[in-house]
DNA sequence: CTGAAAGCGCTTACAG
DNA sequence: CTGAAAGCGCTTACAG
């Protein structure tokens, strides 16, 4: 374009090429429709004077914004950030653009929040970390607005839910412990429903399974690494002392394990540690922490695939897609 | 609004208040200027609706899309994130919106972000990390839209730049382990300008100041805990043997400081290392990480207010805003 | 395969 | 302090 001028309109893409603004339409959406001569016309025209098309005012003349709102609590340190990254790639490959939320850590969506999304006439509102209360959820319920909620399963979705039972990874946490010879966990428990889902389902497979009930502590969330002092000097204090602290995430397991080595106990020997999430440090620690992969990438894709569905007219009857989770065994535990 | 039914419009509200649509747009763009008893007729017919403004429409008409399109390379441990979300915060209570575009860790602006951006009629572009290729750069110098680079701040901004002196951060860190009696540096530099003029400024004081030039090493970007092995490694293979590893970010430096650990080395009476960032987990680790301490919450902060400032006409003349940093000295160097 | 015309839901001079 | 009317830059039946 032209320093200084004002952009150019899809009206002067129109008369260079020497064709219709409706044409011109076309050729950005539907541009089978197009003569290739045409077309070409176009193309050169577009290019000559850098017409770049006014998504808002396509997005309300054809009621389909292209915008998709992604509420996240944060994004510091978030287990959610490769759900994040993989979806705001999938939905910019698909032409449309991610509006981004913050709620933060303990999910309080103002109402202003939701606002904006609708107010930007948001084709659908991604909630990452789920945990909304009823109020929000009434609220979304209500409006046309397609909405995903990520990373848990609730029992009644408000419309899709992309994630995996918090409760199933708890049980299996259990059994990976009972099997190894576990036998006094501390369970370190952040707040948020998501966390009480996976203690919950813990306590019901490791009592099950004979075992005593486990020891519990809280802690806020985020579930960080600085919650680590406090997490090991509870170990410290309980007798008799727990043989594996099962941590609401891979940040709190390194900070244990950083803790305890420092105050030289040795891991797993002394001391397991069991993490959630499979971050990167995981694999990179010494030990190295054994822990719970979530492909959050694959959630964020799913996500994706599900807008793509609506924009063609074949939403799933599903309404729950459970992309599952794996144990992955290390040296921490 | 009626489940099921479309969303209510302007004239909607503007028939129930008994009012034009004008003075219903009056209401939420210029309240000022409603006599008190209009205003509260129309709060009541907002409320009774449920009626919330289209700001597609509204920008549209306008010409001011209230979205702002924040560019960053990736979000999975960025050093970026405080800004982030101090951006996305502030600007929510502006009543804007953020749109988040991802450009990959060695920020390949696809020209298709960038026309995502210009589409959306973006008020303003955010560029976090800076480092952009100069056909991106001279794209957006001639375009209109205010473009504001952050964490670098380079010779000639765009328009403008709110960061600090990588160059600077490297003379001071040079400087304070100077005075500290450390003599043998490794130089752990990631990939990408701003690592680049940290390490020049670092070099130039360092050898300014009597020392020998210090060894460097390369690592790819984003500088990760991972990266500590292979720093740690070349620790060892160096002869003589550095006395400080100065690492780029405090995660590569908490890497550093397990590896080292596991190997049986104290720090720093065998070997001090040095962070950047000042994340939370510099303060947390054990030993404490001695780093570079960036505001980016200010950052981003200072970035609104930028924003702000130009909607209200009165951007300032001086085109770098420098945050500065501090040295935080702790127990690794 | 293409065009003319109406309309998407707002805002904003302009006039009073 | 408020309203009527034009217009923001597109898309989409409809017609050919």
């Amino acid at each position: 374009m032209i320093p200084g001028g004002s952009a150019p309109r899809i009206h002067d893409v129109a008369a260079r090429a020497g064709v219709s603004a409706a044409t011109v339409s076309r050729f950005f959406n539907m541009p089978g429709l197009l003569a290739e001569e045409t077309a070409e016309r176009i193309r050169r025209a577009v290019e000559e004077i850098g017409y770049v098309p006014n998504l808002n005012a396509g997005g309300l003349a054809s009621r389909r914004s292209g915008l998709v709102a992604v509420f996240v609590p944060v994004i510091s340190n978030s287990i959610f950030n490769p759900t994040i990254e993989a979806m705001v790639d999938a939905l910019s490959a698909e032409g449309m653009s991610t509006m981004l939320a913050m709620t933060g850590p303990r999910f309080e969506v103002a109402p202003r929040l939701i606002d904006a999304a609708l107010g930007r006439q948001a084709d659908a509102i991604v909630l990452t970390g789920g945990a909304h209360g009823e109020s929000v959820r009434r609220r979304l319920r209500e409006h046309p607005t397609l909405v995903v909620e990520t990373w848990g399963l609730p029992e009644d979705p408000i419309n899709y839910a992309v994630g995996f039972s918090h409760r199933a990874v708890g049980e299996a946490v259990a059994q990976f412990l009972g099997e190894r010879g576990y036998r006094r966990p501390l369970l370190v428990v952040a707040e948020g429903s998501r966390a009480q889902s996976r203690r919950d389902g813990f306590v019901e497979r490791w009592t099950t399974d004979g075992g005593s009930p486990p020891v519990e502590m809280k802690v806020s969330i985020p579930s960080r690494f600085g919650h680590g002092r406090a997490a090991f000097r509870r170990v410290g204090e309980l007798d008799p002392r727990p043989d594996v602290v099962v941590c609401g995430s891979d940040s709190l397991a390194q900070g244990v394990i950083v803790e305890a080595l420092h105050a030289g106990i040795r891991i797993p020997d002394d001391l397991a540690i069991f993490g959630f999430g499979n971050l990167a440090v995981a694999g990179e620690m010494r030990p190295t922490i054994s822990t719970v992969d979530i492909d959050g990438g694959r959630i964020g894709r799913e996500t994706v695939r599900l807008l793509k569905q609506r924009g063609e007219g074949r939403l799933p009857d599903e309404r729950k897609i459970d992309v599952g989770f794996r144990i992955i065994a290390r040296e921490s535990a």
